[in-house]
DNA sequence: TATTTCACCTAACTGGTGTTAGGTAGGTGA
DNA sequence: TCACCTACCTAACACCAGTTAGGTGAAATA
């Protein structure tokens, strides 16, 4: 792509190799605790010549917190598009969850990174990002809103307050998930179940 | 108590205030976005008095982290038993949820602050407060035992993954919550309501 | 009253921060 | 061949970080 060789051993590192470095190191230490000098040096050129891809360190993070809302809203999308016409209304829901999770846990320092470092972030920087994140939070309402009307999604669940109580859950994976101790579509399949079906013994005097 | 009045204007700060004044700092500004001069410009003194109090920053948050943690487990604890005797096993998680929530949204920068900061402080910090930190965590997975083991818990449901959706989904509400758009014992219940039965419209049909 | 203790202040130190100006080796196009 | 561009490097800038040594005035103690 990008990546050209030239003379010996030397490899352009460029906005891409800036961008990655920096995604693994806020994603690891948080946005106050990476400087550009560490960035550079994991990326492996020297902290002055970051300058020439990015006007400043806020750039660099928010096109993070950019990249990552739009793989994880991409990744959803796809999840639920993919899904065999006729699917059950429940499967859905699943498959959003899904993707949300695969784009956190598998794909990602920026998707993590996002969740990592958005709160820390100077005020300018996350409200750049804002527009994006609302479009995300609009698509799950939208969906969640759809099977509700279709009868699947209790009329008397709230559906915006609901999807701040799920992602919030979602995202919390990252603080604790281990890939060698069961997969992400595992983790997946067992939030649905309790978001659909909820924890109590189903007796059927609920409510 | 330990403020005491000195001459004319004169007021001890000391460790008390300093604390306070870096909690809420911490838990607006994130780690790495506090100094210790800005805590002790907030707290009134000057950044070197910092150091009669404290042997080093690291100090102070160490001691936020426990207290923050150390004030959602008395809450919880403290809401689940003044429960009535007899109270319905459901009641059990409802009370737990809700203390954990009041703590976190209500009584707090020392609760808040530990949510934000705990994943962006240095590792010997986080170790430190790792045991305190375990002792909540198992409080409730005793309590979700029992609950379980009542039958009142489906016994399909893993009783420590649950606890991690749960505190995940809890302490996500810090980003969002709005004193003023309802509160915390109305969100408490709506959420208890989600985890206990779910969103899906139950037809009998489920499982 | 003299001495000690307490809770702070002042002023500095080292080292790290984001950022900038100017330089340079290698490739490209005329 | 030669000017130009690209993607870097070097060296420095002003500033801010955590931390420390030594000092100060008021209160407590003897």
């Amino acid at each position: 792509m990008s990546v050209v060789k030239k003379s010996a051993e030397k490899v352009e590192v460029g906005r891409e190799g800036i961008l990655n470095a920096a995604a693994s190191l806020f994603r690891q230490h948080g946005y106050g605790g990476v400087s550009l000098r560490a960035i550079a040096q994991a990326a492996g050129i020297k902290a002055g010549s970051i300058y020439y891809h990015f006007p400043s360190k806020d750039a660099i993070i928010t096109e993070i917190l950019d990249a990552g809302i739009v793989k994880v809203h991409e990744e959803a999308r796809a999840c639920v598009e993919a899904l065999p016409a006729g699917a059950p209304a429940e499967a859905f829901l699943r498959a959003a969850l899904r993707g949300h999770l695969r784009a956190l846990l598998e794909h990602g320092d920026y998707t993590s990174a996002n969740v990592r470092i958005f709160g820390q972030v100077p005020a300018a920087v996350r409200d750049a990002n804002l527009s994006i994140r609302r479009d995300y939070e609009k698509y799950l309402d939208d969906l969640l809103s759809n099977l509700q009307a279709d009868g699947a999604i209790r009329a008397d669940v709230n559906i915006s307050r609901f999807r701040l109580l799920l992602i919030g859950a979602l995202n919390a994976t990252l603080e604790w998930f281990d890939p060698s101790r069961g997969g992400v579509e595992a983790l997946a399949d067992d939030y649905a179940d309790t978001f659909l079906n909820g924890i109590l013994t189903q007796t059927g005097a609920n409510k």
